[in-house]
DNA sequence: CACAAGTTGTTTACGTGTAAACCAAGAATG
DNA sequence: CATTCTTGGTTTACACGTAAACAACTTGTG
């Protein structure tokens, strides 16, 4: 095996700074959450994927496919949202097997109440901390990122 | 509750761009892990802990501090990685109680077999693909948050 | 129309993370 | 040195993600 290209001290520090920050910002974050709201952070994404439809009803498989998730997590999940009057499910009129998730009146108010706490947690943790130009690089450096991850499916 | 300042398109940018890359990438370079060299991240990590101390040995407790793992975690693991003859436990000479997790043989060729793959994984799909001038933003960030999270401890 | 093939959503089996209970052994205190 | 407190590690109960199997339904084809 050839002796491949190692990673030089800055790009060393970029990688282990990237896979700490990942390991402890999402962990807070999702900490804040939980005390704030009382909600996941997969709650949370699936009840703003929710409300971003005017109708804020979505069939299962769309839904999934949107938030990159399989069908069997979603289920589950909703499942157990549904428990907590977060959501609720609905046949689907065209397709019989399909079934439709609707946004409750209950987990409008959660997202509604969340939001903002949500939004000052990112600031805290994240963007505040941040120059223009470096929330500026990190979009880009995503964008980057996500292009050629989408594009090399290997 | 007083209206939050909402995210701008800027740092909505970053910050759904963070989220997602989080989510993709990672996913990435775990699926081409356990393709190369049969380790999950968690085995990865584990492996290269141990094998930054000469002894090639660690207590239990301090590689969980280490790794921000919980000691569960770690015991749980360092049991299923026993099994596939990556390490071995011992018994701890100064404390009874203690156990000590050491290297073997086979462990420290799977990180030595895996280290190469793995660091072109991160090459390939990250590290490559950015600008010097973003390598060193990337760190900067990673370094400002972190900074600030074990800070403020609350 | 009948039947094969594909799609939709749920369920099951399994691996693994967390929190809390637990046990054993050291440390501290009277 | 006996009793209590603390610490190191394991185990248990539970939550949740994934892959694969499954049942119900739709679609495409002769």
């Amino acid at each position: 095996m050839a002796e491949p290209r190692w990673l030089d001290d800055r790009e060393f520090r970029a990688w282990l700074g990237y896979r700490r920050m990942r390991l402890l910002l999402d962990a807070q974050i999702a900490r804040d959450m939980q005390r704030d709201s009382g909600l996941s952070d997969a709650d949370y994404d699936v009840l703003s994927a929710l409300s971003s439809r005017e109708s804020r009803r979505w069939r299962l498989q769309e839904l999934a496919d949107r938030m990159t998730w399989s069908k069997s997590r979603l289920s589950r999940h909703i499942g157990r949202m549904e428990e907590r009057g977060l959501v609720t499910r609905e046949g689907c009129d065209t397709d019989a097997r399909g079934s439709v998730i609707v946004l409750s009146e209950g987990g409008w108010r959660a997202i509604q109440e969340a939001a903002p706490l949500h939004v000052a947690s990112v600031r805290t943790h994240l963007i505040d901390l941040l120059t223009p130009e470096q929330i500026e690089s990190l979009g880009d450096i995503a964008e980057t990122v996500l292009g050629r991850l989408s594009a090399s499916r290997d």
